[in-house]
DNA sequence: GTAGATACTTTCCAACTGGAAAGTCAATGG
DNA sequence: CCATTGACTTTCCAGTTGGAAAGTATCTAC
């Protein structure tokens, strides 16, 4: 059989387990290497399976891309719809922190996905846009969309709310995207929980929420 | 002959030409492909070059990569040196003032040494310890320094400098390093002089400078 | 019990990789 | 005039790359 159709029918055990395992294996070598610096056979290894077990699941190097990518935005797409069917119960303020502190926890607990987008965010690439218009969009409309009402409220900071938004990004995965700089130099640990609440009022301050 | 001693003793022209195109020509494949991504035959043809040329010039690819970083970071160790300069006579708050301005041109008219940094920042690598100790050091120390000093005499904000730090470089970053995202989203030109002077204001306003 | 499907392995290949080796060719200095 | 040198090219190679093709082994449905 060719390549089998994502995670769609259920599979059996062990067919999930090399899935799952080359996802993330593909995670971890994508994140650290880059599309191009990443080859089959390292991922294949790190998985423990042969390299064309790759290409029988997911046919493609790309294709295995986009399932990491799509594997592990999933993850996110679901909080951050947890998160606007708060806000309207809520408020937009209330919302907002919560995204905060949900999005650094989150960018904590899986820092390859910021990594591998910034790897990607260089060129004018095909993939990039893939992701963009596949994951980034939804996440952009709804932290300006609560910015843009805080603001109306007085809750947050006058400001473009794009700007702030990746103002607000920028402060909160840099210490985990260079995480090995940020430990040698400041000697903090950033995925302790100490660092990651004095990230998050970081961020918070940065917007001027209370 | 082997290699040739950096750019040691003074080169023909043409040499010179040659050496330059494939430095500039190397950074822009390394910035949006990585090391293990980037091949010399891929920069040869972006400088115009034969392959070989490189080896000749340079000796290993990673020797090339070496002399890309040092090549563009020589320019920041120059700013770098005159803001340490100046922090004697006018003060530490002015001149970390001059220090983020400064830092938000430089990464706009060089994005791609950060976006390198990024790169090689995931994995515990020898090349990210080599720039670590060549080039960061110094930036981290002047610039913690300066914030320290500065919240002394309460014209910045309380917190770890080297956390605070790190906010202010993710702060200035992102536009740059995001720079497709950004645009799409956006729809703000990060390389436009009235972005570089609000994302200027962004990170003087997150430290507390008035 | 055998036909098919699923999960995985083995073998193979043309294209490409970094780099060694050995050229060419113009300029220079004796 | 000719030896040397520095800049660059050509040819070459062993190892690696993504992926095609053709296996094998195990399960299930009839």
């Amino acid at each position: 059989m060719a390549v089998r159709r994502a995670a769609a029918q259920e599979a059996t055990q062990e067919s999930a387990d090399a899935r799952g395992r080359i996802l993330v294996a593909g995670l971890a070598e994508f994140s650290t290497h880059g599309f191009d610096g990443t080859t089959l056979r390292q991922i294949a290894a790190r998985a423990g399976v042969q390299h064309q077990l790759i290409v029988y699941h997911f046919g493609t190097k790309l294709a295995l891309w986009k399932a990491v990518v799509s594997d592990i935005c999933a993850e996110h797409k679901t909080w951050l719809a947890g998160i606007e069917r708060e806000a309207a119960r809520v408020g937009a303020a209330a919302a907002l922190t919560r995204l905060v502190s949900t999005f650094v926890r989150f960018t904590a607990r899986r820092p390859e996905l910021h990594r591998m987008l910034t790897i990607e965010g260089g060129g004018d690439n095909a993939r990039l846009q893939w992701w963009i218009d596949e994951h980034v969009r939804g996440f952009y409309a709804l932290s300006t969309r609560l910015i843009r009402e805080a603001q109306a409220s007085g809750a947050v900071r006058a400001g473009h709310p794009g700007r702030l938004h990746y103002g607000m990004i920028g402060i909160v995965t840099t210490s985990f995207v260079f995480e090995q700089e940020y430990r040698a130099m400041s000697r903090l640990n950033p995925f302790s929980a100490r660092e990651i609440a004095e990230v998050t009022a970081l961020a918070r301050g940065f917007l001027g929420l209370a």
